[in-house]
DNA sequence: AATGAATGAGAATTCATTCAT
DNA sequence: GATGAATGAATTCTCATTCAT
């Protein structure tokens, strides 16, 4: 998981923080092989080597990057689940997803990128978290679907579904801003309108 | 888009081919920094000073391959209205969507990868095509919404949540192949068996 | 000396005389090392391979050009001492390498580069014409000299001078124009009107 | 002008040094396309990288050498004008350009081959503070000429014959040796010794 | 006589990383 | 702690030349 040191004097987390946000810029814009240090570094105003201090590695930079950035992904699953209105609570998500692509598309198109291109990795237990509870999340949806508080669907299937239409947004940014007409203000207002009555058709029971 | 050469010996059409064919494996794999015309050259079994005698130099390999790449997908656009039966031509492209991202995975991450981290090219007209039947199938469909063929829905955001919910499959493969306990094989169906009817739930027009 | 193959069928020697053209126009403006003979080839409209069944190698095609100009360096030198007029012919001289600058450009920069930069050669005999007939001249103007039909000067620096003042606006042309405000016609009638009067100062015998 | 950077630390400009002297070795016996930065690293006991390391690219190696070695040809022309013996000045700026050859032949030559062969430039002002004295002194040499202090002649052509003259003994060295019987050491004194009378003759006003 | 195809040597970079100060 | 300096591996591309047909 996140192998952040446990103690930083203040400076250093500081400088932690303005790597990874120079890095996340890069990354997310170039991939891993596009990005390179000197190129981070410069963002951050520092030199290769020093941030090599903080860092040990390219590789570390960006898993590092990564596992702080996980908690966006899954802190609106989390959420699921806090009230017994399951259609809602499911729609609460995909609001929560859009949300997250309007406002964190870079961290989005990072994993995107990750799990698109990815790198080998010594220790891929990078999304475990993320694996936890989404098995947690399937068992949920699962149960809602079992007691009819939703109509029958994969749980499975059901979430792939939204993450894939509501990251899009973010991921496919470029090709989405060539075929809209509308202005990016809007986007998400529309894709909201859009989105929400389908899963809500989708999933409320019939009787 | 670029276009293939009109006349090519019989050797030059074979060898564009065998490297292609590389080409597609390693940037769909490795992304366009990622993948070296060394490596491609290796998997075409070939020096790379030969295959820059069949394609002048990287970029140019690249987007030869995504030009000749893009029929895939603009081919199940076309055929969309093709009888009257609204939903039924809407559902038939999910369901050639989906077939697509399962034979050809690669070619979708190809693409997903072009959009996403995107090279600058000189000529960036290789989606025209794409844009163009992109826009008369959004007319079709808006159509189709004003005569109540199908419920009012935007038809941008309708076929964005189609790209993201079926090439999905492809382009994010890695972390369903983890998440998923289904073996592979079923997935393609099981997606369809949600997809379909969540689409038909979305675009039948109440009466 | 020229190394032009005796016998040659009229085709194989328009061909030949295809690539010098060809072969001129790109090493005197690039050099021996800027040009390459897929250029020279392109130029003259043909297979780099066809062009090498000509001229066996890059080398041999430059040395054969060089030869084959080697005469517009060495005619005017010839014609010295047809007339008596020891002065007027030196003059006369002095004019037609000027008019070798206006009308022989190229051929005058690729002589001055490989001069200038050369190539390691096998054979060094190249300028061995031009170097026979140099030394008849110096012993004639030598003579002219000790008989008083011109003023003592050193024959050698005589001619380097002449030399290097006439096709210095061959060689250096791009800089003249940069620095000249005249137009490019008049130039050379004004280096004639420059130039001859200074040998006449120089050569004329004072009583 | 390229400027050099200010503030170097002690081992930059050491290197940096080293480096242009090896560059100037080079590319001046092969020309910009003839030398590599490998035999210029080489030639200065280094790594390409590390070359690379001081001056960003093979380009910039080469005008900033330029650009540093660009004195050498307009410091010997400032000085003209100094007192108001207008033949004498003009002589004493041949005898300087005569030493430059034999001092330097290395820059003129190297000199010589951008301008005979040139390669294009983002930014062709390198010359520009050769060109802005080159026009004070026109106008001074202009001045003289009306002024009845030389003969009347062309400013310009008077310049570049004295630049063609005394650089050609740099330039054209190697035909140079070939054909002179003196030795070299003598050779400068000769050239002196030859052009100083001529232009002294073409110079003195008539009275 | 001619071309398409291929080769191998080198060229100029780039880049992650390390070292010395 | 931090930077300037350097390295070595890799990468893209060029080019003279050769080979097979």
């Amino acid at each position: 998981m996140t192998s952040k040191p446990a103690n930083l004097t203040r400076i250093q987390s500081e400088r932690r923080d303005e790597i990874l946000s120079s890095a996340l810029e890069i990354f997310s814009k170039n991939g891993y092989k596009g990005a390179s240090i000197n190129k981070i570094a410069q963002a951050a105003n520092m030199s290769t080597p020093r941030l090599l201090y903080h860092f040990s590695d390219k590789e570390k930079l960006y898993s590092d990057l990564l596992s702080s950035t996980l908690s966006l992904w899954i802190d609106p699953l989390e959420f699921i689940g806090q009230t017994d209105d399951a259609v809602e609570e499911i729609c609460n998500y995909v609001r929560r997803k859009i949300e997250m692509s309007r406002d964190y598309p870079r961290e989005s198109r990072l994993f995107a990128s990750e799990i698109l291109i990815g790198i080998e990795r010594a220790d891929d237990s990078l999304f475990d978290p993320l694996h936890q509870i989404f098995r947690d999340k399937i068992e949920l949806i699962q149960r809602w679907s079992n007691e009819g508080k939703i109509a029958p669907v994969d749980p499975y299937h059901l979430i792939y579904s939204i993450w894939a239409t509501t990251q899009h947004y973010a991921d496919f940014d470029v090709q989405i801003r060539t075929l809209s007409p509308q202005k990016m203000e809007n986007l998400f207002d529309d894709a909201e309108a859009f989105l929400i009555p389908m899963y809500t058709k989708l999933l409320t029971p019939s009787r």
